[in-house]
DNA sequence: CTGAAAGCGCTTACAG
DNA sequence: CTGAAAGCGCTTACAG
């Protein structure tokens, strides 16, 4: 049997120190009601003893912990890598610890995922989302608990809570930007991805172009594209079964708006095996503007969505309202512009559309 | 001033339902000490007034949560997608939440995290490594804690501790399947990417072609090609510069074998760029089997690390330990294969070595 | 400058 | 079948 090795408290240390436990925890959390002799001494047995404070028992006690979440819709997380990296980057030296969560596509397991944090003590929340409607029961929840909560995302849908913070990446105007290049290159037939999913931002995003397209005279021809469009990794198998059923569908087609850059990889690769060839026959624009994006085969246009600029205002908010709460304030509200950035990918409409074979 | 919402606690529900709070605790627990009549009543009072345990409360009292720390080195998730995917598949079932934690590549970063995880009673731990020694130190006051930890990864350095699980995966038979598919395709001259980190796993791969084309009387030739390499999406740009680079070292080069697909991504672009066309004038091998390798432009040839097999067998020998709790046990280990995936980037050796203009 | 006491919200023996 | 009590490990008024 191995010796149960139980952990070190306060009270072990008030022991070995000839003190009260009280006095230990004012010495570890540095009080200057504390005497510096004393304080070092405590300090030093502390280290030795190897004590670490129960973060439970002190969450208990002061309501909150140092925890910072960060919920991310799965974790597909090649085009959130910079937001990750940089909302980190900015927590860390203010002393919080971010803990990733990832939140499940089924609203049941959204709504766990919200419990499980409402019932943890978090420091404050911070949510990337790409629709907010579906989420908004369980944000509900987390905003009855007062703790700083930013909604980070592209959806125009947000609605807007006393207490919750946004920041909005506007991608309307870049995804307008993009089709009016394609059609100043003298694309009409031009197809955009929808998925079924009641995906606001794609929503939005297909409005937009309809309307672009009317603004430009083309109303003989539909620009949804349907098709599955699962998140994570296996967008790029969607995007590569697209590629047939997008002539089939469309068969004047001469360019095609994706709605991730993952979906846009993986019609690339469909494009290739059924011989049209990029930009020359068909033009593609991604989004999110991967890193890959820059280094593929053809390099890929895309649209940067500002991820790490989003990260940078998410925390600010946050942090600006655990240092001095003000609750009864408007919403605080962000809001970027996302850009277009165009590559290889896109380029003058061909005389002739592709057509299978 | 908006009015302080305090959460509702079993004292609440107490006092509307004229019991003590030690029963509304055992009600909601479902104890079937207590009438199920009151249980009920109890149950249903405490859904309509919002009540949600206070899980910092709770940890206190019983010693740990039912959170799952999932430690990622740097969070370039793509190649870990199904790692966590499946993790996540397997713990939810189980009633565990996985929390994500990444794990920084600096020696303090790598203590703090593990300081929090210390101090945050999560359940179980399993971390993914691809080098052990650096994180050893932290491991250590891990196990000091008595959870169930399993480190999981290709390092072949891993200690064994009382109480440490491992589930190693192979790679070096794979590395030395593809140096030796190479070898027999003609190539003599073949280079290994070696980071000048303390990447154990690289390392041991380096030890293997070197041995593997000694026994192929390869002796005139240092496969070694030390390039930069940063983890996460960074690894693509040091492989697009490291093209260059290649030839400028490694005059008479035919293959090269990649430590990651992003590096191979970014090599691959380089490539292009310097006309060297992929196999017919260099051979090209990755590893992790990141799903985009199989719809580049090119195929990438790589190797399968099994992450979906090393999640689930992780999980499970967590979940073992955690059922019924054996400390003084050896310490379990699962072994798994790494397996080559041939694809497109691999062929024949040139007739003569690609050089530079 | 230090200590005794109360309390955060829960669970679990122990009585009744 | 239910309740009173103790205690998990901390922090923070309140006394001295």
């Amino acid at each position: 049997m191995g010796s149960v090795k139980v952990a070190v408290t306060i009270y072990d240390i008030a022991r070995e120190a000839q003190l009260s436990h009280a006095t230990v925890s004012m010495a570890l959390r540095n009080l200057p009601r504390i005497k510096a002799e004393t304080r070092e001494r405590i300090q030093k047995l502390a280290a030795d003893m190897g004590y670490m404070p129960n973060q439970a028992a002190v969450s208990l006690k002061v309501g909150h912990s140092k925890q910072v979440a960060l919920v991310l819709p799965r974790l597909d997380v090649t085009n959130q890598y910079s937001l990750i990296e940089t909302f980190k980057a900015q927590c860390t030296p203010d002393g919080y610890q971010v803990v990733l969560l990832e939140l499940p596509a089924d609203a049941e397991g959204q709504r766990q995922t919200f419990e499980h944090i409402v019932q943890n003590d978090y420091a404050a929340v911070a949510a990337y989302l790409s629709c907010f409607q579906t989420v908004a029961p369980a944000i509900e929840r987390l905003l009855a608990t007062q703790r700083p909560l930013v909604v980070i995302g592209p959806p125009q849908d947000m609605e807007t809570h006393p207490g919750l913070f946004t920041v909005q990446v506007d991608n309307l105007t870049a995804v307008q930007a993009g089709l009016r290049m394609l059609l100043s290159q003298g694309h009409r037939h031009i197809a955009h991805t929808v998925s079924g999913d009641n995906d606001s931002a794609n929503n939005q995003s297909h409005q937009i172009i309809l309307q672009t397209l009317r603004e430009y005279g083309v109303t003989d021809w539909d620009p949804a594209f349907v098709c599955r469009s699962r998140r994570g990794e296996g967008m790029i198998e969607d995007g590569y079964r697209a590629a047939r059923t997008l002539f089939e569908c469309k068969p004047r087609v001469t360019a095609i708006q994706c709605q991730n850059d993952l979906l846009a990889f993986g019609l690339l690769r469909g494009l290739q095996e059924l011989g049209a060839q990029v930009p020359k026959d068909i033009s593609v624009i991604g989004s999110d503007n991967m890193l890959i994006a820059e280094y593929n085969h053809i390099t890929l246009t895309s649209i940067d969505m500002r991820q790490a600029e989003s990260a940078q205002a998410a925390w600010q908010l946050l942090l600006h309202q655990l240092e001095k709460p003000d609750w009864d304030h408007i919403p605080n509200q962000v809001l970027l512009k996302a850009n277009l950035v165009v590559r290889e990918s896109t380029g003058a409409a061909p005389a002739k559309p592709f057509s299978l074979r």
